[in-house]
DNA sequence: TCCTGTGAAACGGTTCACAGCC
DNA sequence: GGCTGTGAACCGTTTCACAGGA
């Protein structure tokens, strides 16, 4: 069905997906374009072309079904089945992510935890004991890890996502401020807290000079 | 000079400062697009594109000079000047954000911890106390707080940032899974965990259904 | 010669507008 | 009448290609 779709698409996927869950608990069972728009914070139009990419879910005169598209969209973005997660990293970050609650509930299962630092190596976090770092490929293979997430420093980042890759991770979520290489078909994304700091930044800056 | 700069070209002006600081280190004093290209992980036209928003930095034949044109990047992300950051959540997410060392580094001070849960408040973090979330207000007049993190619980993002527009700040940073509005003028960026592990589920999911 | 700076072309994503179905 | 699905127009960004200065 599908060819190329881009990032943003993506993202508003998710958003429309968002917004049809809190539909679901309200109540209505069909939905406008346009009110998906507003709850997704865009356009009436773009939800209908970015649904048309995957098929046509909807029906005319009246809307889509809100579990229906809520269905598909799970679906599409794969999030009708669950995912197990390794997480490198037990550091502040590290700790962080894996308290997040969203995740779990999203269908994403942090199975493991590694970290390199022999003092918190043996630490039980809930259910997951930290493991040495060195063991990587070991536990990514006996666990079956899909997803990675890197939350080591920038240093080190690349050297673990080239094990983990060898390993058989498919996904890497990167949150140290430096640029990865894998080869095509594992895919990356970065969360880069500072530049987005300096986004803010630098729009500020931007009005003053206007002014 | 400039009139509207986009997303991705800030973003990628972060990530040339940031190569061009290594370079600082490793010696070299000038250096083409096509090398800031692949540290930046773009290409050599897009860089002299990017650049070219804001004047004429390099020297034909020559390239351009690293200090002077990591000066120059400073001064247009406003990076060349301190921001006052106040922190709103001092929980889990909170705490890994304040003690994440690369937010002073660039210039970003946190200098205020904010949260309404009586258990936190009073606590000290390093030289800040964590302050009651009712004197918001106050705390950004008394310290003159420019940027806001929001790392607090959805249902309570929008009224928080309701409050902290009225007070002055000019930017926000929100990493609850909640559209927030604000009114124009003030910038505004969100940080979506699960959206971008959904994302990588949603391309490990493309390539089964390509196979 | 080398590499920047920049118009022009190509591309891709968003918006428009309407035909088609409920 | 109302709302979807979609080709076409539009618009911003990226890539190309080359003129021009070091």
């Amino acid at each position: 069905m599908q060819k190329h779709v881009s990032d943003s698409t993506v993202r508003r996927l998710s958003h429309y997906l968002r917004a049809l869950e809190s539909l679901e608990l309200e109540g209505p069972f069909t939905v406008s374009s346009e009110e998906l728009a507003q709850r997704g914070g865009t356009t009436a139009a773009q939800v209908r072309k970015d649904l048309s990419h995957f098929g046509s879910f909807g029906k005319r005169g009246l809307g889509y079904g809100v579990p229906k598209l809520a269905a598909k969209l799970r679906g599409i973005l794969r999030l009708d089945r669950r995912w197990r997660v390794a997480l490198v990293g037990a550091g502040r970050i590290g700790s962080a992510l894996f308290a997040y609650p969203d995740f779990e509930l999203r269908g994403f299962d942090v199975v493991a935890v590694l970290d390199s630092d022999p003092a918190k190596v043996g630490a039980c976090w809930g259910a997951v004991k930290v493991t040495p770092a060195d063991r990587l490929e070991e536990i990514v293979r006996a666990l079956r890890i899909e997803l990675m997430i890197l939350a080591i420093p920038a240093e080190a980042v690349q050297e673990v996502a080239d094990r983990a890759v060898g390993a058989g991770v498919r996904g890497i979520l990167n949150f140290a401020p430096r640029q990865v290489r894998v080869p095509s078909g594992v895919h990356l994304k970065h969360v880069n807290l500072v530049m987005e700091l300096e986004a803010l930044s630098f729009a500020i800056g931007q009005d003053g000079s206007k002014a």
